[in-house]
DNA sequence: AGCATGGCGGAAAGAGCTTTCCCGGTCTTG
DNA sequence: CAAGACCGGGAAAGCTCTTTCCGCCATGCT
């Protein structure tokens, strides 16, 4: 609580000094203005003999300004937001930049709750990841938030997500299962499944469609029972998985629309005894660095993760913030043993 | 940089309401002190009118106080650390507190710095999540920031991580991993190699030193060419393994001191040509649960990481705060197929 | 010698809150 | 009915900095 604790403040240090707190807050931010050598001297070495630390509350409020930059997640375990995460730490790091990190349990609608939270903390900017889009009394709210902190000066760049009033950065999602489709079909497969994900989540439905353009440009339709939705997870993976063998359909290659689903379903279909990749064939996307080694290796399409953080980070970072940039990275399909070429 | 811009300010809010500062104040806040009804609503209703946020920085430097708790990890990529985040993160959330996110990227000489960047922001605590312990240069200036940190009234604890003179949350690594090589022995198991991981991290030479007393008990000694030190990563486990392959030591039985090394452990096997868990056993440490998909699945030792995580949080947030408390928490031994019976 | 410069240091005005102290009016109580 | 106890409200101090505005003194010019 008491948190001034017996610390020095800059006033000690500049009456210690035998200076004025205007000439020892110049020295100690190597302001423009000069100062005497003999006087800098004397106040840098107060200053360490004190152990001085400035309060970064308090220079927030006379500068008018903070170094917080907001990230919001919906699940800092899961390795798709923590590689990403990491990206923008990285970026953030050089640029004394200090991260708050804030989970949202995937439920999307607390997002506009943590950008409240980060107006009140003045963060000069947000960085949202890939939440939902449909529900639309969220998404309400949220666009509120967002414009709200805009207003408020605020910067905000949203990572997998379209729709919302800030500069993005985005997945080719659509080419990218389109071209994993069509690599599949190109391996020989014929007949397919997809486990969706949730159908309120832009990355997984544009996965879906992207997917089923590829075929379709095969003369594949995907029947409905086919694609199977589930949530974005292991688990969610796992249950889908079960779910398609339940239903008995006649399927030689499943795709997950992402890696981490692809994991579940794989471990679903070894429960029940089948053999891959030789039994059925499993594509993933993302290509998540800490799923390359399950086994069979996954084939997938390769998402610059850390990049997509890189890339948030600057367009909240970069002076111009006009309207809302956008920033598009490709996928790129990886054949694994996963998906062998069919007979 | 103009954050001021435009928004309203609670002396706004209280002359639009026409009523004073203070009650404006106490309003918003619930404060103790009574305010009559009609005021209430009406400052309320201005408000939310004005759409206004209270200035963190501003309340900080008034109360003295912040929200801030600062988290220090390694590597947030790594699924150990993002897990033990997600405790934490659960846990502050419901305790209003904000969890600001530092990643050292393994170079634990950045410690120092991050927690004096913490102390500027004035944050309430610390959480650090398993440093290296023997450079004594670096750990001396750790010491000091940690010194200065609580003797500003901040609080700190430490995860996996002995000899800092703060609150520490424990995993019985020895114990754990003297279980396990109980166990490994009671499988049938008689020769051994360990990856060890770097050794000047207090955890990875536990795990050793745990396993070493637990073969010793059933007779077994380990020779130092059949423990290989490395880097604490996957990558760390790949060039372990590799390295221990080409020194073609008779082995049965490979423990890897953490999960995300046996996983690199596991590839390096495989590239080589071995049929796990057939022609070798590998065990791990720590059950990391997005590794739980792979082939086969790794016998290893749990460790509750979200608990973790939610103990340190709690020391930090607790009022006493004495001089240094310590939780221990026990591993379980859990068999998987990596390690089937021997004949 | 006289005056304009420039350099350097200080006083003071905020920045946006919380909280203590004070005061006038009510309500209670003997 | 007077007096003390309460209650609700406001004025103002204080938290720790940054930055503008002033003023002093020493130069440099003419």
């Amino acid at each position: 609580m008491a948190r001034a604790g017996g610390k020095a403040n800059l006033n000690d240090v500049a009456k210690q000094a035998g200076v004025s707190l205007a000439t020892a807050s110049r020295v100690l931010n190597g302001s423009a203005r000069t100062v005497g050598a003999e006087l800098q001297e004397r106040v840098r070495e107060v200053a360490a003999r004190l152990d001085y630390s400035p309060s970064g509350p308090a220079q927030a409020m006379a500068r008018g300004a903070t170094n917080v930059i907001g990230l919001v997640v919906p699940d800092i375990a899961d390795p798709y937001f923590s590689t990403t995460a990491a990206g923008i730490m990285h970026e953030a790091e050089p640029h004394g930049m200090i991260i708050t990190l804030s989970s949202t349990q995937r439920r999307s609608e607390r997002e506009a709750e943590y950008i409240a939270s980060l107006r009140r903390q003045r963060a000069r900017g947000v960085i949202l990841v890939g939440s939902r889009t449909t529900d639309s009394r969220h998404e309400a709210d949220l666009r509120a938030e967002v414009e709200a902190f805009t207003a408020a000066g605020g910067r905000v760049a949203a990572i997998s997500q379209h729709r919302l009033p800030a500069d993005t950065v985005l997945v080719e999602n659509r080419a990218g299962a389109r071209a994993l489709a069509e690599t599949l079909v190109g391996l020989g497969y014929r007949r397919f499944a997809v486990l969706a994900g949730p159908s309120d989540l832009v990355t997984a439905r544009d996965r879906l469609a992207g997917f089923r353009e590829g075929l379709r440009r095969a003369g594949i339709t995907l029947d409905s029972a086919d694609v199977i939705p589930g949530e974005f997870t292991r688990d969610g993976g796992y249950a889908a998985a079960t779910a398609l063998l339940d239903e008995d359909r006649d399927v030689e290659c499943v795709f997950a629309v992402n890696d981490v689903m692809a994991v579940g379903a794989v471990a679903a279909f070894r429960d029940r005894g089948l053999n891959l990749p030789d039994d059925l064939a499993v594509a993933g996307f993302d290509d998540i660095v800490s799923l390359r080694d399950i086994w069979p290796p996954l084939t997938t399409v390769r998402v610059p993760l850390e990049q997509l953080g890189r890339e948030a980070l600057k367009f909240v970072l970069d002076e111009p913030g006009d309207g809302s940039r956008v920033r598009r990275f490709r996928g790129e399909v990886v054949v694994r043993a996963s998906t062998p070429a069919l007979g």
